[in-house]
DNA sequence: ACATCAACCAAGCAAGCGCTAGTGTAAACC
DNA sequence: GGTTTACACTAGCGCTTGCTTGGTTGATGT
């Protein structure tokens, strides 16, 4: 009988199905392929999944934890002020981005792929972050930092920060935490720049 | 033999695939699906289309077409100064998400679907659509419309842009006029809005 | 020494896949 | 009036898919 249990093995049968998810796409993984890339046989995957669909759940469910978890200490962790908090939310965002890449990729890609029982499951965790969001994005609001529509506002920026994942280059001179900076200084209404940091990168 | 001109009834056929491909996704939707939905058998599917992948392919050319004459339409009709023509942009893409909305929809997601040949082919259309952007976007730079850099900003733009197929509701308050307003507005400099309309939609 | 159990394998089934071959037919063209 | 052309059909081939079944292995606890 296959178990449902979080074994260590089954965690890192996740992260080789989700490097496998990103670059062929889930529905043009098969099962021989996915077993291959873990050194067993097809059928032995079912010992650790009840299904195909299973693995793909259990790769954004392991993404989407590790980013809320990441976004709530970090805005532990940074000041009290709208400013702080705006920022320290996305330098989180993108630091997760960067470094749970094939999960968030496969999250954003094959969420529709995901069973009812499982959509449902993971939009709660989903919810969750994005409700996190919107809580800074009030407060920034409120404090005059930014301006506009709640909603449309953090719509707009989960939706740049998001897209990322398409060109963002890992190897290349920008880093994380230069993107947060630039995305903050365009939504804020003072264009200002902290001393002694260029706004061109 | 099987012909690859451009019919009307070929243009149909495509216009009904990309309603099939953002509801089941590419893989997932069948010959046999397909040619369901279009009232005919699966084998006659192949005289219109090469193969499965043409019809993928002219789904995806359908709606950068439309995409690239409606930008640069607008760019045509608009006035003069940088922070029309960036609205003007920003309107004509929010539009063409919103009429042609599953062609776009497949071109986001199924991109990677496409083979060598088609892929090389239609991102020289896209390359050129995107070159409208980051030309808007320099020149607002230049008037001081907006501030960043050229690269980032435009990313970040777009990413806001077409993250909205995600969320956008057609059906209710928000028009596409009013999401263009909106993202303008967040992204520019000074905070005012124009006299008789309101930020809060 | 014996039982247990997670982890694996070999073999294969039933279903579905993209696509082809050969044919029929009604309208269009010379 | 005969030929061509566009579009559709039936039938099915060869292959791949997700998943199941029944059995083996080696480590662990008693």
């Amino acid at each position: 009988m296959n178990v449902v249990n979080e074994s260590p093995r089954r965690k890192e049968l996740t992260r080789l199905a989700a490097q496998l998810f990103v670059q062929e796409g889930f529905d043009r993984t098969t099962v021989r392929m996915l077993a291959q890339e873990m050194g067993i046989k097809s059928g032995s995957l079912f010992h650790h999944f009840r299904d195909k669909q299973e693995i793909l759940a259990a790769v954004i469910e392991e993404g989407t934890q590790n980013a809320l978890a990441l976004a709530r200490q970090a805005l532990e962790e940074c000041g009290d002020s709208a400013d702080e908090r705006l920022h320290a939310m996305a330098r989180a965002h993108l630091q997760t981005l960067l470094t749970d890449r094939n999960a968030h990729v496969v999250a954003l890609y094959e969420w529709r792929r995901l069973d009812a029982a499982s959509r449902d499951h993971l939009s709660h965790l989903r919810d969750a972050y994005e409700e996190l969001w919107e809580q800074v994005i009030d407060e920034a609001l409120e404090a005059g930092l930014i301006h506009g529509d709640r909603f449309l506002v953090s719509r707009f920026v989960m939706g740049a920060l998001n897209w990322t994942v398409r060109w963002y280059d890992p190897e290349g001179a920008r880093k994380p935490e230069d993107l947060a900076h630039e995305l903050v200084a365009m939504i804020t209404t003072s264009a200002h720049t902290p001393p002694g940091q260029s706004t061109k990168v």
